[in-house]
DNA sequence: GACTATGGCCTTTTT
DNA sequence: GGCCATAGTC
């Protein structure tokens, strides 16, 4: 233990152990910005300083816990426990919920997600009569979030000239109205959203004085993870709580800024500068990571941003293989292709499948590369994308267990009151929604009043709603009894949810059970790993499950396995190789983002942020043809792609490769297509026979089989799905008509494919029995 | 009230 | 290609 700071260089030594005061941590990519952190916490335990002295801040629950193993590992576990480590969304969820009642609140709030957020909006705009195409769930509530995250309250929007005139601006004057009645209603819920945490922990801090005055006490040191993407909000509550002791270390990449999109601002690095004239200033430049080509090759890319701090990082490591640069000739072929590299790296270099990540700018994009290992029985795992917890069967119980806990939540009222199916249909329920407004109650007080009040409900409605209302009380009381993972089950067994599900054969609904299932098993182990004496409540554990994401609850199982994730949620990661796909215009740098300089630069640092999270290989793919909305488009490769001092690329194209792959075993067969067609546009749809004598298969080694076709076809236009036996296209190509190939098992397959015919109509071909020798 | 077919919209990126 | 909201039907 002692001899822990003879593992750091120079600077990373300096960075830890000038722990007092206000420091600044610039920290180059792969220079050791974690390791600085975690030692210098170790550091100050080592000090005397008490581990619930510390607050550390960090932006996902992943760094949280990854730091916290490290110092675990360090100094050992119990100083670890009692540190303040976490994501500022769930750290001040904890402030908020002990100051709960001075903010009016309960303490059990509920925490909305962006889909609770976006349908509550939703739903105003209707009740407003708003149209709903200028006023759209999701920018209303970019603008809601930016404006909250400025800390513009609901009702200080309506007089504030400067929004008001940006809402005109973009046609969208009564966005205030709906601001308001969305906060009105987040409060009467007894809800927050994501920003309202930190919004309302400004709030907390500026009007109690001696809440904040607590806070400021009980927190000697602060430490502040990714400092370049916290946004103003951030930036305010940091600033307060350090005003006491100004020993805040922050640590961060102006290199690296890719969250300006939800109101980071990387000008918070260059005014701690200015706010704490007297801070130590430290920049790390040694890149332990990657190899010297690597690191080479990503200067030459940030370079081309105007806007930066000027550093110079470098990298001892060798020199290592050349960055290699693919192209292919349509999305399949580029899945295709990465697999084949990784498949080519395990078996060859004997490489693991964890070493392995697939980065792209889209979740869109995560599909094909999907389809193309589960070709190969290659293990990855997706992160991010729709998480586990938005799932429609988690999201319902979940709002169970959220209204036994807080009664007031309109959201999960109305999400569970006829689910599973008890006879209470649309109409009932909005009758008593309108009935809980007229009144200005929550919805459970308005059922709570179906047998006396006149709601203009049928009795069968009313019956069924006491019953409903019986069935939660019933919950509610034993919430404080019972242990959570046990009330839980009780829950979804009382419910009706899991005999709903079990109900269901198909296999979509078997995999929803099991996720329920999952999600028992979740509480469970969350109880289990809480550090509480005696029993975990349920209220406790929807406490954090609503700041949880997937990678929180990571399992063994998922230990070696292709990684695929967005480059935003690669960031602080590291793999030995690293692909980085989809490099085409439109794509990355993203159509959105190629208005303004300043939004290109971001795009261009979240390249910089792909390419070095590669260890040892960084191989670069883009496609002259992707399919985007069901549409085929022509691309072109990025710009990005000339960034890079073409001294440390190699170029290589996927398409001669596959072709000698598909000469290997050519097998010709007739077939016979039987088939439907509808022409889009004009409704037209036709059952009919098609015989096709000039189809031919042809198979390859990979278990995977071509389909050609010559006749007048111009493109496909959405390749092949629908294939029984789980069988699916792998890619088309055109020249004398079209190549299609695909892969499952033969006989016996159907498939529905899209072509782009001469006259641009869509055409839609369902064939059926097409079937090989072979 | 429950179930099913269709059309619209979609794609930045996340706590 | 896929999700969701809505209209249309039983």
């Amino acid at each position: 233990m002692n001899d822990y700071l003879k593992q750091l260089n120079e600077a990373q030594k300096q960075a830890v152990i000038n722990y007092k005061g206000p420091s600044l941590i610039i920290a180059g990519a792969g220079s050791g910005k974690t390791r600085v952190l975690t030692y210098r916490i170790a550091h100050l335990l080592e000090n005397g300083v008490k581990p619930w002295r510390i607050l550390a801040l960090t932006f996902t629950n992943k760094a949280a816990k990854e730091m916290k193993e490290r110092i675990a590992n360090l100094i050992g576990e119990e100083h670890v426990r009692s540190l303040w480590m976490g994501t500022f969304h769930s750290i001040f969820a904890k402030f908020l919920r002990k100051e709960a009642e001075l903010m009016g609140y309960p303490s059990s709030f509920t925490i909305y997600d962006t889909v609770d957020t976006k349908s509550i909006l939703r739903a105003i705009i209707k009740e407003l009569q708003l149209d709903d195409k200028t006023y759209k769930a999701s920018s209303v509530y970019g603008r809601i979030s930016s404006a909250k995250n400025n800390l513009i309250t609901a009702s200080a929007y309506e007089s504030n000239q400067h929004v008001r005139l940006l809402d005109e601006k973009s046609k969208k004057p009564e966005l205030y109205r709906i601001y308001q009645i969305y906060a009105q209603r987040c409060r009467r819920s007894g809800a927050m959203d994501f920003d309202d945490l930190l919004l309302n922990t400004n709030l907390l801090f500026r009007d109690f004085p001696e809440v904040l005055t607590k806070y400021q006490n009980k927190f000697d040191y602060i430490l502040v993870d990714e400092y370049q993407d916290t946004n103003f909000s951030q930036y305010l509550i940091v600033k307060k709580l350090a005003q006491q002791h100004k020993n805040i270390c922050v640590v961060g990449d102006d290199a690296q800024s890719i969250y300006s999109f939800r109101g980071a601002k990387i000008e918070n690095i260059l005014k701690f500068k200015e706010e704490y004239q007297n801070h130590k200033f430290f920049k790390l430049e040694q890149n332990y990571r990657s190899t010297k080509n690597i690191v080479e090759a990503a200067n030459s890319v940030i370079e081309k941003n105007k806007d930066r701090i000027k550093k110079d990082v470098f990298s001892k490591n060798e020199e290592g293989n050349k960055i290699k640069l693919i192209q292919a000739l349509t999305d399949n072929e580029e899945g295709f292709v990465v697999v084949n590299k990784i498949y080519e790296s395990v078996f060859i270099d004997k490489t693991k499948y964890i070493n392995h990540a697939i980065l792209y700018r889209t979740n869109a994009q995560s599909r094909i590369f999907e389809e193309a290992l589960r070709r190969r029985s290659i293990p990855y795992k997706i992160y991010g994308g729709t998480s586990f917890y938005q799932r429609k069967e988690i999201k319902d119980l979940l709002a169970y267990f959220k209204l036994v806990v807080n009664k007031r939540d309109d959201e999960a009222f109305k999400r569970v009151i006829n689910y599973p199916k008890r006879g209470i249909g649309k109409t009932s329920v909005e009758k008593l929604e309108n009935y809980a407004k007229e009144n200005d109650i929550s919805m459970w007080e308005a059922v709570s009043q179906v047998q006396t009040a006149g709601m203009g409900l049928n009795s069968r409605a009313v019956s069924q709603m006491f019953a409903f209302l019986t069935l939660i009380s019933d919950f509610t009381k034993k919430v404080s009894e019972k242990d959570a993972y046990e009330l839980a089950k009780d829950i979804a067994n009382t419910s009706g949810i899991l005999k709903d599900l079990f109900a269901d054969k198909a296999p979509e609904a078997i995999a929803r059970h099991e996720n329920v299932q999952e999600l028992l098993n979740g509480i469970k182990e969350f109880a289990d790993n809480e550090d509480t004496d005696g029993e975990t409540f349920l209220d406790d554990y929807l406490e954090s499950v609503a700041l949880l994401t997937n990678e929180d609850n990571e399992k063994e199982e998922d230990r070696n396995k292709v990684s695929l994730m967005t480059i935003h949620s690669a960031k602080g990661l590291e793999f030995r190789n690293v692909y980085v796909v989809g490099l085409e215009e439109k794509l990355f740098p993203n159509e959105m983002a190629s208005f303004s300089i300043k939004e290109l630069e971001e795009e261009r640092r979240l390249f910089y942020v792909a390419v070095t999270r590669a260890e040892k290989e960084l191989i670069l793919t883009y496609s002259g043809q992707r399919y985007r909305w069901g549409q085929l488009h022509d691309c072109s490769p990025s710009r990005f792609i000339k960034d890079i001092d073409s001294q440390f690329v190699d170029f290589y194209s996927a398409f001669d490769e596959s072709v000698d792959d598909l000469d290997t075993s050519l097998k010709t067969q007739n077939n016979l297509f039987r088939g439907r067609k509808k022409f889009t546009g004009n409704k037209f749809q036709a059952q009919k026979k098609i015989q096709k004598p000039s189809e031919k298969i042809v198979g390859t080694n990979y278990n995977k089989k071509l389909v050609k076709i010559d006749n007048s076809v111009k493109s496909v236009q959405s390749g092949i799905s629908d294939i029984s036996e789980g069988a699916k296209v792998k890619h088309a190509r055109f020249g004398e008509g079209i190549v299609l190939s695909v892969e499952g098992v033969f006989p016996n397959i159907k498939a529905n494919i899209n072509f782009k015919t001469a006259g641009k109509k869509s055409l839609l071909l369902k064939f059926a029995n097409l079937q090989v020798i072979s």
